[in-house]
DNA sequence: CAGCCATATAACCGCATGGTTATACAGGCA
DNA sequence: TGCCTGTATAACCATGCGGTTATATGGCTG
């Protein structure tokens, strides 16, 4: 087996950031993330994300497509409801990261006052 | 020494999540992933940054101001010229996160017509 | 079938923001 | 001092996109 990856950054193309900036896009909206984090235990239908989100349920439905089309969600039709879970948990990763740093940033702030 | 940090979810609140999502929304450009990119190595002033992106200079020292307010670039001025460099080393941690993630989905996609 | 619920979609509006152009400002140099 | 270079900023425009309202679709139930 050959080695895994290569180690050096290896500039990206400028197609590549485009994508990689459109996923950062879609984690850019304080909705989208309530919804995400809703669906961090298990999978709600659309219902229960408008009631967990209080947005409309045109706009849930949105964002969620959006989602989906990403692949960050899955969709499983049931009757009549629609169930949406996360496909792809590497968000809650990135979500953490960026949380923990600010966390540490603002307490080093704040420890300036004391 | 106690615990290093809470292993729960426990939900973030709107306004944690709202600085999250800003966070993203800094990294979602393509031509401010591109400068990032270009600092990778080290720091550079902003004519060279100019030069790197292909950008117009008004456009370049905009961005280059975001992401310096956000504590992701750092400035440093000597004489006539500005230098910027990479504070926060962890936004290529992100863009590694997401680049090999779709880079396995394309790959994936890609095998369905081999 | 009729009517209701759950979801998706289309049309629209308003705002945020990326890009450009022009200009201001500051440091070096004659 | 006056000019040139490097950088920041202000004003402006155009586009994208999030939110809303209204409507379509489709499955269930009586």
């Amino acid at each position: 087996m050959p080695r895994k990856k290569k180690l050096l950054p290896t500039a990206l193309s400028p197609e590549a950031l485009e994508l990689v900036a459109a996923r950062f896009k879609l984690l850019s909206e304080p909705m989208r993330l309530r919804l995400l984090q809703a669906l961090h235990d298990g999978e709600l239908n659309v219902t229960q994300l408008v009631e967990a989100s209080g947005a409309t349920q045109a706009n849930v439905s949105k964002h969620l497509g959006l989602l989906c089309d990403a692949g960050i969600l899955r969709r499983r039709k049931d009757g009549m409801h629609v169930f949406y879970a996360i496909a792809d948990r590497m968000v809650f990763e990135l979500c953490d990261l960026i949380c923990h740093r600010l966390e540490q940033e603002f307490a080093e702030k704040s420890s300036h006052f004391r």
